[in-house]
DNA sequence: CTGTTAGCGCGTTCAA
DNA sequence: TTGAACGCGCTAACAG
């Protein structure tokens, strides 16, 4: 028996064996109609028993392009990401592209050297998940041979074809919201703050300024990925800067999840006393006690798109500099009072 | 300016503008010390100008190897493997090695389409992170021109390198701290049965059954990742079938959490009245109130040393068919009562 | 339905 | 220090 870095199976050993040539064996694999039934049936058996499995790189230099998708997220922590890409899955399963995902870790170096990675294997197509050194990787983007969508916020300038959510608008809503229930001093809890949530932030301050309420010091963030211990922190940290505070805006359902827990400890009743909007509505909101009221996003649909927005570019069909964007809901649940009036 | 599917960058384009041969250039990029510095710098320059990407399929054929690694897992969303993704991560990221993931959706068929689509790509190293259709797919492994590293339960035959944890022994540890706490009536909850749970499950009944405790209608799955819902959906079935049980082992800590969550809207005191022991000690834990007792897998470990046999495998070591057993831990905490004597 | 010829873009090997 | 010739394994284009 073979073992170990034996010597590869190629095409040409099986044709040799099937006493046929090379481009037979190759038609059995990609048209197999083509091929007569008999002929067809044995190199099959030929490919089984020799064990032979095509070589990508051969195939992707010879025919120019590769059957893969690429999805770069810039964190595997963050579980939004992962409804993300449940969506691109979702949509992507049963086509015969293959996703290949690659974590950025938040660098737009380290997303740089994905793309040129990925770009340097003829990939099919691109979903670029971050949203940071836009202007840097747009050059970039520009020059791909393949269709690269990107996933960011409304009113950022793109190269190529776009997924957008309004997260300054969301962020917006769920503080207008925590007024609306009569909290008067609403903290800012979040995690390295990037694109999307520096925009949330601006969101967030807006409605503060308008209603005379802002105070930088009520934000606070930390520098890393969101996590239910983090909340537990910030919520400390919030409180010893400005003890007064009376509800939290998180940047993410798992803060949210940690601040409950922490706001427990501390004996506040969470809605009477303090209030606690979350985002993203992940699995465990609906179920806690009390309830999160959170901004739902829709992460699971932006996936979907990006992959569909691939798939029917990939087949041909033009889907230039579009931009689809999606809308968010507020949740109300109920770690929130009942609105005034 | 060039934009879209345009023809792209070669090597050879790079040697025409400098005027030297493609071999010069490919130097440049791999072997900067042999070519003089006046001329390379020159190629840099011309490189970085015309947006050259070295082709990997091209450089994959002609020197036969990749700097890429495959890390297959079986779900995304369960976050024992992110866990496990980040220990990979941590020990290839300043490596020259990339890695790539795939979602394996649980299923063997397409645990064999991707490692086929790995091997395709010369892939310099796999991590299989499933534990699933072992059989047949270690004639894959045995075939594969590179290093897979499966990450197994002890006692698993493997084709090749492994990473093993003994889960039975694990669920035994859990099972005997709810008796010593005096629980009596307890609950198995888990998602999918893969062959890690299976594995837990029968730790769990073997120790009940020498206490005379086993019952099989104690034993709830849903067939899908574990999720907080699904706890609070598996402890009101549990309780249906059995109404008398007092403590429930999660087969993940977002099962438990669930199972709390529900326990006290149920008004079951926890510790007190049921019991609530998890499994892998996630972020949450530590910090849920009551804190969650668990058993902590290594699951970054896990992936730090899978990730350390593929690269000291790449750089030419031989790492053979060892299998390195790690262990666990029971976290004591206070969703159990206090041990009895 | 099957085969022949040519070449994808790069690295290896050997020579200068 | 630089280059020429060749081939990696496969597929496109055209023949038969």
């Amino acid at each position: 028996m073979r073992r170990g870095r034996s010597e590869r199976t190629t095409l040409m050993d099986v044709a040799n064996r099937a006493g046929v040539s090379a481009i037979t064996v190759s038609r059995v694999l990609r048209e197999p109609e083509k091929v007569s039934p008999n002929l067809r049936q044995r190199i099959l058996d030929i490919i089984d028993d020799m064990g032979y499995v095509p070589d990508q790189a051969a195939r992707a230099l010879a025919s120019r392009h590769n059957s893969t998708f690429g999805v770069l997220v810039p964190s595997l922590t963050n579980r939004a990401f992962l409804g993300f890409m449940q969506g691109v899955e979702e949509r992507v399963r049963d086509s015969t592209f293959r996703i290949q995902y690659a974590n950025t870790h938040n660098s737009v170096e380290e997303e740089k050297r994905q793309v040129r990675l990925l770009m340097s294997q003829n990939t099919a197509g691109i979903v670029l998940g971050g949203l940071e050194g836009l202007d840097e990787i747009s050059d970039l983007i520009r020059r791909a041979n393949c269709t690269v969508i990107q996933v960011v916020d409304v009113g950022i300038e793109t190269a190529g074809a776009a997924i957008a959510v309004d997260h300054a608008a969301a962020a917006e809503a769920a503080t207008r919201h925590l007024l609306a229930c009569g909290y008067r001093s609403i903290a800012l809890l979040g995690g390295t703050p990037d694109e999307r949530g520096r925009r949330r932030t601006e969101g967030y301050a807006r409605v503060l300024q308008e209603a005379g309420l802002y105070d930088p010091d009520l934000i606070h963030h930390e520098n890393a990925t969101t996590t239910t211990q983090m909340g537990c922190r910030l919520l400390r940290r919030a409180l010893k800067v400005r003890p007064g505070i009376d509800a939290a805006f998180c940047q993410n359902d798992d803060l949210a999840l940690g601040v409950l827990f922490e706001a427990q400890r501390l004996g506040k009743s969470v809605p009477d006393e303090f209030g606690i909007c979350g985002y993203n509505d992940l699995d465990f909101s609906a179920v806690m006690n009390p309830p999160l009221t959170t901004v739902r996003t829709p992460l699971f649909e932006m996936g979907y798109r990006a992959g569909d927005l691939l798939i029917r570019s990939a087949e041909g069909n033009a889907i230039e500099r579009q931009t689809i964007k999606l809308g968010f809901e507020l949740i109300e649940r109920r770690t929130t009072r009942k609105r005034e009036g």
